[in-house]
DNA sequence: GTGAAAGCGCTAACAC
DNA sequence: GTGTTAGCGCTTTCAC
């Protein structure tokens, strides 16, 4: 096998015909005899000819990729919206480019420019830490939407996220329909889903004349941050803990049982997410699910239009979460803990 | 902002200079003029200009990318060994294309040949499913290495892998230790590393004198197999659970706690992986864990060798995997269930 | 230092 | 039906 790959001169010249007859006996097209057609495939299979993209692309102008940003693919959550995103997308002929900003920002912003510079022609971002001005550029250069968030707006970009306040706010609803009262926060830190979540745990909380209870302890998105949050919460004497994701409500939850607490017995612990791991009933874990297949179908069908009409409204789409209860949490221990 | 980007061509003409220079320029080359350079610089900022990465790999015939295969997303084993083929990849000025085939083993051709018409220079395929045919070929037009699998051999393909058969004969052997005879293994179905750690089991059976002992029951590599396959075990009455991967054997504890059985009083269970959740305390799951990030990383170095080499020996690196025991092992009980 | 010209692999008019 | 031509955006000799 030669060094470079055949190309579709190599086809022409073994079919012993033009270049452009190989490029529309390959493309379909219904302007090429039979006969032609036949000795043009069988000379790109013996061959084993293979399309070059980014010579196609240069010139069609299209790529039909669309690049997904994904935060962290430990977090299961972001697997599942990424099911409904692959299914969408592929339907209609596109594929999905992927990459991962890990732990720092700035490699996410890197690894954005590399999808553009790949000609991508729309981006989904999946809960990203770009900066606002950022973002705005990256929407006006190219059809972008942004799952699970909505605190920035364009003219040009699209959203689909969850109403996290009022799914907080149910968080707090069951928790007190089961008695609880001395009810903590592990909030998810310093972005905007986690403040929204805490927004709604304030909200929910001074609506049930709970104000004077309200306590947010910081911690992050994670199991390990979940488990290093659990020291300073219980330090408050809590029965019931609502944890800013249903991973760092494991990590929580860990962490509560390492102290020799029972959950729920003497800890509720309610989640947000619905990671199916959460189902499982060794976690079993309560939590404000989000229809998140939905969310990524969403997200494709918003990129999708904009694509095919770049100046469309942007849309700000939500989707509703509900309350799963399973068996993290309980009514209240009549002594308190 | 007109509806195409700025090309090299409008840089040139609002820099007032050639094409040439600008590319010269913007590669750094250290033959232009300060004064020009600062000009093109000046002029590719205001314009937003940026490179078109399909022109530049069809002229250099490098993409600096690597693709790199994914089987299943969900699987947080996936997702470690990710991270360490992205941190050594980017180390070296490449980026990853990352796809996932998901439930269907033609759309994972399908998203190969995708990279491939990308100009992709190497390929990472961590737990593939293809046909050994379909992988030579592969690896005949592109660097490719195999991650987890090593049953297939190519001249240009390289791998890197556990010894499956040992470690599974680790998770026996720490089970005999515990006293426990009555071993079932829960298969993860019919794949190379599932085969491998069935064999693993049966020849440390054998070695131990529980030749006659020796049941694999029939099931899979996810959570919803692994407690679906339970059924069966329990059947057999056994003491202890080698399943083949650490996600089944939450699945398993779960249909085992689900039968009202205790963990790891009644049942001990041994996983497969090592996977980071399988260490927290709910979950504290006794494995047989590989170095995960490791895996990746070699693979990493693996497709970068071979992209600068392309006829380097085909390498087969083994990694071995370690046994945690966590809380879901113990002691066999005195009077069996 | 800088520009002109050629060409990477492909598609899309436009002739014939 | 089929071939010729031009050109997508870029890099890279090669003159000057």
């Amino acid at each position: 096998m030669a060094h470079s790959r055949p190309t579709i001169h190599d086809v022409a010249t073994r079919a012993g015909v033009s270049k452009s007859l190989v490029s529309l006996a390959l493309s379909g097209s219904p302007k090429v005899s039979d006969a032609s057609r036949k000795r043009i495939v069988d000379a790109a299979a013996e061959l084993g000819y293979r399309p070059n993209a980014a010579a196609r692309s240069l010139v069609v102008r299209r790529s039909h990729t669309i690049g997904v940003l994904i935060l962290d693919l430990h977090n299961p959550v972001f697997a599942e919206i990424l099911d409904g995103v692959q299914t969408e997308v592929r339907q209609h002929g596109f594929s999905t480019m992927l990459i991962s900003g890990g732990v720092d920002p700035a490699l996410e912003q890197a690894e954005i420019d590399m999808l553009l510079q790949f000609q991508v022609e729309g981006l989904i971002l999946i809960a990203h830490r770009l900066p606002a001005e950022a973002l705005r550029a990256i929407a006006a250069e190219v059809p972008t939407v942004i799952v699970t968030r909505d605190d920035i707006a364009a003219p040009t970009m699209d959203t689909v996220s969850n109403d996290d306040i009022a799914g907080a706010r149910m968080a707090v609803d069951h928790l007190v329909g089961q008695g609880h009262s001395r009810i903590v926060h592990l909030s998810g830190g310093d972005n905007p889903v986690s403040d929204a979540r805490a927004e709604g745990y304030r909200q929910a909380m001074t609506q049930h004349g709970l104000a004077a209870q309200i306590h947010v302890v910081p911690g992050g998105l994670t199991d390990a941050t979940g488990y290093a949050a659990v020291h300073d919460a219980l330090a408050l004497k809590p029965t019931a803990l609502f944890v800013a994701n249903d991973v760092a409500a494991m990590g929580a939850i860990a962490a509560i049982e390492y102290a020799n607490l029972r959950v729920p017995e003497d800890i509720s612990v309610i989640g947000y997410d619905g990671i199916s791991i959460g189902g499982m009933r060794r976690v079993n874990l309560t939590t404000i699910a989000q229809p998140l297949a939905d969310l990524g179908r969403l997200a494709a069908q918003q990129i999708l239009r904009r694509i095919n009409d770049r100046s469309a409204p942007a849309q700000r789409e939500q989707v509703s979460a509900t309350l799963v209860i399973r068996g993290t949490t309980g009514p209240v221990a009549v002594t308190p803990t």
